[in-house]
DNA sequence: GAGTATCGTTGGTCGTACCAACGAATCAAG
DNA sequence: CTTGATTCGTTGGTACGACCAACGATACTC
């Protein structure tokens, strides 16, 4: 918060609140459920493409692939994902959603529309699809 | 940036990618000024609320204290404050904003407003007004 | 075969944001 | 007037998302 007029009211300002607001219920919501964001985007990214190396998996999600190793990490000791060498590209590995790694990642969609939810619970149907809309155009 | 279906509608996300856009911009132009968003921060308080202790500085800033004293320390070295012991209360320190703060200040009130025009600049003034409007009631 | 590109990995940096704890100083209650 | 609580500046640490350089190993391309 701030109490500064040069910085209050200004648009950036007003996204980095509403974003912080976001940002902090999905970080908690996240942190209840005993995972960050990288984590369920991973998981995420390994459901909706397949099996497949680290580096596809940093693509696929935008995070740094040497961020991933340490993400991979995390779900590889929780046994949610398996990191296999790949025996056509001995440069990769095969990584590979398990089946805990899956019920995991339905619980983690549910936390995540509960979230969505609280954020725009202040505004009706029609301003939410209007704020998407706007924030569409602004990226 | 990700396609991951999960995600990439998400009003979370979407408020996510405005905001890094825009912080994105912000901290270019801050950068190429030779400044934070921190050091903004500080100036702006220190023209608004006049000559203040650190605490004080915090609370108007929503800056924690503790990150106020790395901050106030570049300022200092810059020259665009001074910190000076209160001598009606000797755990506090005065700090005023000198006149090369002053003008930079000024710069920094440009760069931040050609960062807003840059920001909104895919939107109209009514979508504008629309936006800001539906950013408050998030928060 | 030589040079280039990709892979996983290590080990940094950065900015914003917290939190705990400390000695010093001040304030409030008795 | 003294004791206990509070405030102040400061140090040092954590977290998270994000990026970057470089390495050895492997694969691809000409």
């Amino acid at each position: 918060m701030t109490s500064l007029q040069r910085v209050a009211g200004r648009p950036t300002w007003a996204l980095g609140r509403a974003h912080a607001r976001a940002q902090g219920l999905l970080g908690e919501a996240f942190a209840a459920a005993g995972v960050r964001g990288y984590h369920y985007r991973l998981l995420a990214a390994l459901d909706e493409h397949g099996p497949c190396s680290q580096a596809d998996l940093g693509r696929a999600t935008g995070i740094d692939r040497s961020d991933v190793v340490a993400v991979l990490d995390d779900l590889v000791a929780w046994r949610m994902a398996r990191r296999d060498p790949d025996p056509s590209d001995r440069r990769r590995n095969v990584v590979t959603l398990t089946g805990a790694g899956a019920r995991r990642l339905t619980e983690l969609d549910r936390v995540l529309d509960d979230v969505q939810e609280a954020v725009l619970a202040p505004l009706t149907a029609a301003e939410r699809r209007t704020l998407l809309a706007l924030l569409a155009k602004l990226s």
